[in-house]
DNA sequence: CAGTTCGTACGATAGCCCTCGTAGTACGAG
DNA sequence: CTCGTACTACGAGGGCTATCGTACGAACTG
């Protein structure tokens, strides 16, 4: 539906690092809390882009709004206002291009550890 | 070669985590260190056990001890004492059959950093 | 405008982690 | 046995980080 032009992308803005600038270590970091890894798991799960606020997670929003900053500034993801929310995606294509195949080793280890450590569903 | 059967395993032993007590979040954090990554990558290049003492790392003594005790901690590498040397080894299977690419992702990650950063060598 | 929802900013607390120096243990050589 | 080497243990300091609560701002709905 091209209709859906951006309402408003107002004018509060993030700050992202440039492709050139995302560190490995800060990724590795970035990815070695359970909070985030999870945030990321999901995020790869929808392919697309998620409000923070649909994460059910069990901290609080405080804490929330910093796990989802320290993803930004390590590069893991790209965040936009849309109206009230916020939305986050996957720096999919950035960080292919830096470090090939890790993002999708993360996962799948993600994905493994899960099943292995006893996931019902 | 045969001939070559441990002259001394001496009676110190060192505490592993068994393959199955490995966690994701732990490796990730444990690489998500500049000197541990560094380490990491010395020891995929030579194949083999490195002595503790072959890194030139610019920390003490004590603080490179403590970086060795996080890796095995965390399941990366599997130490030894051979006389009152430490030898030290990568856990490929383990960490391959547990977290399938993970590995190789992040040393060829590291390793385009390194390039993208400027190493003249 | 008033109200609601969503997220941020700030301050505070507690815990972890990197670093170090010093002292100590284990092993091999002389 | 004595010495030197290799690594560890312990304690301490300084910084980062995860967490929270409360107060605030920005945007949509009426």
């Amino acid at each position: 539906m091209p209709a859906q032009n951006r309402p408003s992308s107002s004018g509060r803005s993030l700050e992202h690092p440039d492709r050139a600038e995302i560190r490995l270590e800060g990724v590795l970091h970035a990815l070695s809390d359970p909070m985030r890894l999870q945030i990321v798991c999901d995020l790869a799960a929808v392919e697309g882009e998620l409000n923070c606020s649909v994460f059910d997670l069990p901290v609080s929003k405080s804490t929330t709004t910093h796990h989802f900053r320290v993803l930004r500034e390590s590069g893991v993801v790209r965040q936009i206002y849309r109206g009230t929310a916020k939305l986050n995606a996957l720096r999919r294509d950035d960080l292919e291009a830096l470090f090939p195949g890790l993002l999708g080793a993360v996962l799948t280890a993600a994905g493994h550890q899960a099943s292995r450590l006893g996931v019902p569903s």
